[in-house]
DNA sequence: GCGACCTGGGACCGGTCGGTCTCATCGAAG
DNA sequence: CTTCGATGAGACCGACCGGTCCCAGGTCGC
């Protein structure tokens, strides 16, 4: 039992990567076999199918992602601090990510037509990252630091499609700018349009 | 000359739907030869590789995408609007156009790890795209329509990201209500941060 | 230390992949 | 009407696909 579940695990972790630069299609058992050093046999005997390997793989490297989106925000009192810092984390923190980029950006466009399965993983994905940036704009909302013209589920989606489509245009051109340039403004946009303002003489700089 | 001619571009108008919804692994062969009634022998009279009708479907598909997005704005006088009818050309016009959601964010996505070739169709893509975006935004600081803080490339990068951002979870969610989101958000921030002042005691109604 | 079971190797499977080649037919120019 | 290149069919190719299966050897609990 303790082995076999070890192989497992060394499995996703090896497989998670192909499968997210490649794609489903695109990764290919002996892409598998060459990172993981077992034999299709060896492999295939901890997972029913290549299909059950890609969603196993999938959630290993969105939790990692999720893990460092959300990293070092919990203990920020203030919650429109927070989620300034989850931007600014996805911008600066992608060291020890999965590489290939975004799991969730990559595997919703993969799984576009076919592989519901996979695309369902996706769908799960989105919104757990939704809800929980969700949740801090409501626990925010309830404190006074947020707006009260603020809807938290727009503002939630709205932070999740700058990040991904910066993501994507800073991938394709590789350079930082245009991820730059997405925290930038939606650091603003929090500053301006959504952190409730307690003075009324208040001085608003920057 | 002339029949083999048609039936090239026949080919590819029906494997551009292939390419975008499938991918490049996934649309195999046998599906082009469903689509264009042709067997393999057909096909390959007119292209030399695979790889090759791939790259002339993106270009007819992305060609389409972007006479869609930028219909009916040559003849808008005025350049914030006519970025703003860009913007809801985005959300609002969406038939004509190859089935599979946007050509440049799904080969951006297929073609980041291997496919330098389709890669390098994704990045200019892109590119022409921006610089369109880009040079009526610059003339409009020209004309004194766009405030002179404005920098129009970032502009355009950031127009584009978040439309694409927020085209990926549409897509994912099946929801119009990201895009529409999307479009909102930009609406008003050509019309608080990009467009000039001309009168100072004008109100600023919306 | 024995026996049962867990583990991984690797041969094997049918199917499909992208790609090639030959040849009959088609269409247009003379 | 003939002729000849352009066209498309489809058999064929080797490689590789995802997946199965059985066996040898390793690893446990007892």
């Amino acid at each position: 039992m303790r082995k076999g579940e070890e192989t497992r695990q060394r499995i996703i972790r090896k497989a998670a990567p192909i499968f997210n630069q490649k794609g489903y299609d695109g990764a290919a058992l002996s892409d598998l076999m060459r990172a993981t050093g077992l034999e299709k046999g060896g492999i295939y005997r901890h997972f029913e199918s290549k299909e059950e390997l890609a969603a196993d793989a999938f959630d290993h490297a969105w939790k990692i992602a999720m893990d460092t989106r959300f990293q070092g925000t919990e203990e920020i009192p203030n919650t429109v601090d927070r989620l300034k810092q989850i931007v600014r984390n996805f911008r600066d923190r992608r060291t020890g990510l999965v590489p290939g980029g975004c799991p969730l950006l990559n595997t919703a466009i993969d799984s576009d037509d076919g592989n519901p399965q996979l695309r369902a993983k996706a769908r799960q994905a989105l919104s757990s990252w939704l809800d929980r940036m969700q949740s801090i704009a409501e626990e925010g909302k309830r404190r006074g630091e947020v707006r009260k013209d603020v809807d938290c589920g727009k503002l939630a989606t709205l932070i999740a499609s700058t990040l991904e489509g910066s993501h994507m245009m800073s991938r394709l051109q590789k350079k930082e700018e245009p991820r730059d340039l997405a925290v930038h403004h939606l650091e603003e946009y929090l500053e301006t349009k959504v952190r409730a303002q307690k003075a009324r003489a208040g001085a608003n700089k920057s």
